[in-house]
DNA sequence: TAGTGGTCTAGACCACGAT
DNA sequence: TCGTGGTCTAGACCACTAA
């Protein structure tokens, strides 16, 4: 743990034990530096990251304050790491298991060229999966993945998770993911594999997610289930006034 | 501009003129600080920056590296001020405007007085608007927002943009956001307003938008016709790879 | 072992807000 | 004018990768 992690952690500590309250400043950076036995700068990087998460904001001139909503933060389930599959997402507190609908090998499509940056002749996996969670329906995923960077995948691999496979087996590292939300209409198939009536929109999630040097992995599209989705997400605005 | 915004200017515009191609990685820190007769702290800030932005990441003993996707972030028009209201983000090119379905002042029930952290007494708005975009139905929204913070709320000002009010004559800044994305069935308004089928579903966009210090200034739900609206994010993982 | 990025320091100067 | 936060510097040391 870095220096800067730790006064940062400290801090966030002191601001939910309520030493600082929402709407009060801190003490200046140059005694905070001081308390923290540690140089101005340093100090200055880790209320950078507590700006980014969304707990401080400071004023040129004026001072550095905790935000008013800082202690409702605790209670949002929301982190970078929002790209991690369903089975991560839900915990160890729920049955998630996955039905293989399909699971087939062909050349890719243009837009799938496109979005995972291949040539008409790289093969694909095209896997359809029912995911269940606590032996209900949630959702029904169409993914493409490209055969060559993540080679191997077969039946076992899709029964469990496969960015598990992804991160441990193949040592290859999760970088960002791109993501569309919209609501759809129900179409046949999932009408018959999530259990819903006709007049049951279905939420419809398109990804593509990046390995950490940036080349496309999958692209998939999610239709889950209306009653039992959504998606939440904190979107900070700027850490400093503007002038 | 200071510096390492400067710098990083510089570097993201080499990126996209492809003299730094994506996979290939980036000169050392150290000759690079000197290209910009900087301190090898003030290049990495503008490192920082496009490691935040997705352009670059880094690891350690190893180099700094373009991403692949860096390219197609170009093509992306998502940014952080995702939060803005709807006439700031479809731009000029389209003729926005609001009808007020209704307007009136009361007490906030309980879960608006959690939301937005009032007291039963704190009078708020209940805002209903149809929003039309270039003369076509496009959304409907319910908003609530506390008097007290937001005063001399009328009628111009709803035909317009209350962001614009809140920031250029109430002079207050708007900060971050949280927001819960779900599909709907339509109601009876909805497909009254909307002007669509009974079987059309619809986006619901639940909003709390916070003020820079963190004050909650706003609870709305937005109806959004699902033919007509998508939700796109960018999540960005890690900027460097874990040790 | 050499070279890379990550962290930390002590001090300088600037931009801004409050007074 | 004073005190605040923002930026910048030059140099030190550490952690890691690749050879």
């Amino acid at each position: 743990m870095s220096k800067y992690a730790d006064i940062a952690q400290n801090i966030r500590h002191e601001i939910k034990s309520g030493v600082y309250a929402p709407g009060t400043s801190l003490p200046d950076q140059k005694s905070m530096a001081a308390n923290f036995h540690t140089s101005r700068m340093t100090l200055q990087k880790a209320l950078d990251l507590l700006k980014t998460e969304g707990y401080l904001y400071s004023q040129q001139g004026a001072g550095t304050f905790v935000k008013y909503n800082a202690d409702s933060l605790v209670n949002m389930d929301i982190g970078v790491d929002q790209y991690v599959g369903t089975t991560e997402l839900l915990g160890p507190k729920h049955k998630v298991d996955s039905r293989i609908v399909s699971f087939n090998l062909r050349y890719p499509t243009e837009i799938e060229q496109e979005k995972l940056a291949l040539s008409a002749t790289q093969v694909i996996y095209d896997i359809v999966r029912a995911r269940w969670v606590d032996d209900e329906p949630y959702a029904l995923e169409y993914t493409k993945m490209p055969v060559e960077l993540i080679p191997n995948i077969d039946e076992t691999v899709l029964k469990q998770s496969i960015y598990q496979y992804i991160e441990n087996t193949l040592g290859l590292q999760i970088g960002s993911a791109f993501r569309r939300i919209e609501a759809r209409r129900s179409t046949l198939e999932d009408i018959k594999q999530l259990n819903i009536l006709p007049e049951d929109p279905v939420l419809v999630v398109t990804n593509i997610v990046y390995l950490a040097d940036g080349r496309p992995f999958e692209y998939s599209k999610t239709h889950q289930r209306s009653d039992k989705s959504h998606f939440s997400i904190f979107v900070s605005g700027r850490t400093h006034e503007p002038h």
